[in-house]
RNA sequence: GGUGGCAUAGCCAAGUGGUAAGGCAAGGGUCUGCAAAACCCUGAUUCCCCGGUUCAAAUCCGGGUGCCACCUCCA
């Protein structure tokens, strides 16, 4: 397979350290509110690599970070930590707020059918590895004391700036309005690895340290965590493009500083989901969960496709009307694998060649446009209903649209249709009404009486009600 | 200001030297009392602009233009 490499920028083979164990790691939720559906599209998009590798025939070890300590709020900062404010938001304890929302989060990346990853760890699980590793950091003159925060000088390293060609007098400190730069600091991009004393003072967790009470810097979590359930190195690190500078940047100066050996061979960053005015955010515009989704009458399905129709490494813009685009394709699609009848031998040798052609298509760095191309092969391939069938199956454990289980509930519905001789009205969605039922059923009469003014003024009478109605042999189906 | 990325039909989108996949929408047809659904058919002389390299460029090179991201935290 070959993958985009932040690190190198082009596109290299993937050869994992240990053939047989793929170590992967992905830089988890801060968990102080809902995940907006822009998050969730990295890791939707880390999902199928998980799932690919998986399907390629490697095992994989996946551990995610849940951040619920040490991370200063966004805009409108005025010097409060990100969960502190959650909780003072929800009159709730910081502990209340990273549970509620560590379980929001697991909840909404079930219904998109993302796979929890194999280790999932807190980041106050884990204060004895930050400790750890700070003090070799400070011992070997990797960081240094100063102003009662410990900082790590980015000055001992070569090559700090992996991702990008920076130099460090053309970097703006305080691009925004409101950041003062930190005059403890020794060099621009220094950054702190420890806190106890802070332009904040309001942290609601702090610990014990060798250099006092307080709590870690952001940066040094995912480093301690991977390290802790991944061992010395990492083959793939994953998270969304923003986090490549500073977060990642910081992580390999201080992982590598600590290991003394190179610590990461690729990095995944996955593009932005922007909105027509720019980066999506929780606080700009509308703020777009699942749920939201769900309540304006999306199934989340839908919006998984909708990812996956484009590739990971370009920014895709969210309009509503972009979803309804991939909401009728992926309708349509499941509307086609429900046709299809499941009964039948399995040509194995077709199934091969479709799993070949989506082999083709999903080495070249993840490339799931295609990928979903290949199901629209499947549908055109001349073979029989129940290999078609199961190629879908084949490609959907990566895919994981859920398309056989959405076709064969769609099935399931056509079946209890009409039966022979009886005109018959089916609810396809939303609550049974009796009165539209009352008058779909006169509407079969005027139109057996050749009335069609009548039919149709009843047509207009429920599609005013907000229904939809759609005449099939022997019956009729209406729905919301 | 610096750095990185992107620019392909109404929309989403693939394609990294050999003559523009796929999907959605739209239009035409079949079917239907009319619709809807389903099925069939129809799309870019051209890939942001201007130069260059080449037998051959959407693809490579140079120069523009526009958009996005990062440089406080953010997926």
């Amino acid at each position: 397979m070959k993958i985009y490499n932040s690190a190198t920028h082009t596109k290299e083979e993937f050869v994992p350290a240990d053939p047989q164990l793929v170590k992967m790691y992905t830089c988890g939720p801060t968990v102080y509110h809902f995940a907006h559906i822009g998050n969730l599209r990295s890791y939707i998009m880390e999902d199928v690599l998980e799932k690919y590798l998986r399907y390629l025939g490697y095992n994989v070890k996946r551990v995610m970070n849940i951040t619920d300590v040490g991370h200063l709020s966004g805009d409108n900062d005025e010097g409060e930590d990100k969960m502190l404010k959650g909780a003072e938001r929800e009159h709730k304890t910081v502990m209340e707020i990273a549970k509620q929302y560590t379980d929001a989060f697991f909840a909404d990346c079930a219904a998109l059918n993302i796979k929890k990853p194999d280790v999932v760890d807190p980041a106050t699980n884990c204060i004895p590895d930050y400790v750890r590793v700070i003090n070799k950091l400070v011992d070997t003159n990797y960081a240094y004391r100063a102003g009662g925060n410990v900082y790590f000088d980015t000055a001992k390293l070569k090559n700090y700036y992996v991702f990008n060609d920076f130099k460090e007098d053309d970097l703006a400190v305080g691009v925004r309005e409101g950041v003062e730069a930190d005059e403890n600091k020794r060099n621009k991009n220094d950054f702190a690895l420890w806190f106890t004393k802070s332009k904040f003072d309001s942290q609601a967790l702090k610990w014990d340290s060798p250099w006092g009470v307080g709590y870690p810097g952001w940066h040094i979590e995912c480093s301690c965590i991977a390290m802790k359930h991944l061992g010395e190195n990492v083959d793939i690190h994953c998270g969304g493009i923003d986090n490549a500078f500073p977060h990642h940047t910081n992580e390999i100066a201080q992982s590598e500083a600590y290991l003394g050996h190179k610590w990461c061979n690729y990095w995944m960053h996955v593009a932005h989901l922007n909105t027509s005015d720019g980066k999506m955010s929780k606080s700009k515009g509308e703020f777009l969960t699942v749920s939201l989704l769900r309540d304006k009458g999306y199934d989340p399905m839908e919006y998984r496709f909708f990812c996956l129709q484009s590739h990971y490494r370009k920014n895709l813009v969210f309009t509503w009307e972009n979803l309804d685009n991939a909401k009728g394709a992926y309708n349509k699609l499941v509307q086609k694998i429900a046709t299809l009848n499941p009964d039948g031998e399995v040509d194995e040798e077709a199934v091969k060649s479709v799993r070949e052609k989506f082999i083709a298509q999903m080495d070249n760095d993840i490339n799931t446009p295609n990928g979903v191309t290949v199901l629209y092969d499947i549908l055109k391939l001349k073979t029989n209903d129940a290999t078609k069938l199961a190629a879908i199956d084949d490609v959907d454990r990566v895919l994981s649209l859920d398309l056989t289980k959405k076709a064969a509930e769609m099935r399931k519905k056509n079946a209890s249709a009409p039966k022979a001789g009886e005109f018959s009205v089916i609810c396809e969605s939303g609550e049974a009404d009796e009165s539209v039922e009352a008058l779909l059923r006169e509407r079969q009469s005027a139109k057996k009486a050749k009335d069609f003014q009548r039919a149709d003024a009843i047509r207009n009478e429920v599609a005013g009600m907000g229904y939809t109605i759609t005449d099939i042999p022997g019956g009729v189906k209406y729905g919301k």
